[in-house]
DNA sequence: CAAATACTTCGGTCAAGACCGTAGTGTTTC
DNA sequence: GAAACACTACGGTCTTGACCGAAGTATTTG
């Protein structure tokens, strides 16, 4: 009746570091195997099977069998913004404890989140279609425009597909850099263009995206991004566009093991 | 370095029942005292204090010490966020174990979510001022039109103020109807009026909120809402304006005692 | 059918932490 | 200054649940 219990039962779920391995390694929107997900959350299959059995039962995750293993994913959108949220929390968290992240810088730089871009390179494509009135985007409400719409049409990414039965547009605070890129269908829609014209790739175990040549450069001319974009800078930082290539393959995996 | 671990340890101090507790009497944008806390969420002075440091420490809450007692509240909205968020996803976690919910009743009809209106009302004045092309809002975004400004201009609610440094307008799924009200700047100056002129009536020890006689009226001319709207009817129920004034009061406090 | 694979169930160990009683510290009131 | 109040620190008890080894159930492969 009261709330505080039930949102404890979810909360208690995600608390557990195995399970929250888990889960994170699924905000990409994969599906993985009981297997894979032990792994990455660095426990026996016999203890993930336990805590799969948990995420499923809450719902959490959505179970798929499939002959002899079972894949699972997030069961909702809902669910990887509450872990979205967790993270923006957790870095906002310890008062003066921010921007002490010490690698991780692929994953600073660009990665996916859910179903979107993240990261510095999200942040300034979002920046830049704010920048030229393409998107009117405060913190928390996205909104297309008519140039916009041209902008993409011209571009080839296909809006039209990704808005059926789907959020439009919204704007994600990002964790890393505290300020909004782009998610919802127009955040899917332009993944989904960089991922198929070979602009950026998907580093193997991992939710980082690297940059590939090609991307620099279709990035440059499309979004006027140079190859130092202007950062806001709160950490003296500044990213390149094909950053954190050579520096790190940072393999994101858990070593196996008792916690 | 990995995220996993990060969310796990906000998420942890989230899902301890009395510190949940503590968290969901806050999430009215109310400042509360440790001893208020110890009450809500039913466990002695001590333990209470010994949950208050953690989450005070981990950046859940911000504190305010004056003469002998302290002062809480949530340190962000981003925390009031992750809290709707996991309301949603535990309303719609256990499978068909959907609607189930007896009592909270007040609850489900109105009530604040952080410092805007929720519940069944909020859902049905979202739904006017969409219908009348005051706002557009999808699940994720919103925005207001230049004939939604002139209402609020006519009707006396004061946006300049609260748009300073501000979101100005988003939805919020509603965790007990499953559909979106209004937050933002937006959402919480309806709310300021509606307290100021009296339409609704904060319920003691609740997140609550009562429709007076006036409120009836005037929601009535106002946004064109009758004695008993139609809602969306995913369970069959049909609330009036003044459901539940008569039924609970309905206190929410939980009884002190062991857990 | 046997072997291998993917996963689950059971049982017992063990550590984390929630809880409160007691005993403090700091602040206000009389 | 004494008493009441609001809150905190410490110490010990006890429950919860995470963990893995061993064994068991489906499913595929040879």
């Amino acid at each position: 009746m009261d709330t505080g219990p039930k949102i404890a039962q979810v909360a208690a779920l995600i608390g557990d570091p195995a399970r929250a391995n888990m889960l994170s390694a699924l905000m990409d929107g994969r599906t993985l195997t009981a297997s894979e997900l032990a792994y990455v959350s660095g426990v026996a299959p016999q203890t993930a099977s336990g805590h799969l059995a948990k995420l499923s039962d809450a719902g959490l995750l959505a179970l798929a069998k499939q002959g002899r293993r079972r894949y699972f994913r997030l069961a909702s959108p809902h669910v990887a913004r509450v872990l979205e949220g967790l993270m923006v929390v957790a870095q906002e968290g310890p008062a003066r404890q921010r921007n002490l992240w010490r690698g991780g810088e692929t994953l600073r730089h660009a990665r996916t989140c859910y179903d979107h871009m993240a990261g510095r390179i999200a942040v300034v494509i979002a920046d830049r279609l704010v920048q030229q009135s393409f998107i009117l985007l405060d913190e928390d409400g996205g909104q297309l425009t008519d140039a916009g719409r041209s902008f993409f049409d011209e571009l080839g990414v296909d809006l039209r597909l990704a808005s059926k039965r789907r959020v439009f547009c919204r704007p994600c605070l990002d964790w890393s850099e505290r300020r909004p890129h782009l998610a919802g269908a127009v955040g899917a829609a332009i993944l989904d263009h960089a991922l198929e014209h070979d602009w950026v790739e998907h580093v193997r175990d991992s939710r980082a995206l690297v940059v590939t040549p090609v991307g620099v450069r279709e990035l440059a001319t499309t979004f006027g991004i140079e190859g130092a974009p202007p950062m806001d800078g709160h950490d003296g930082r500044v990213g390149s566009l094909s950053g954190g290539r050579v520096s790190a393959i940072a393999v994101e995996s858990a070593s196996p093991g008792r916690r």
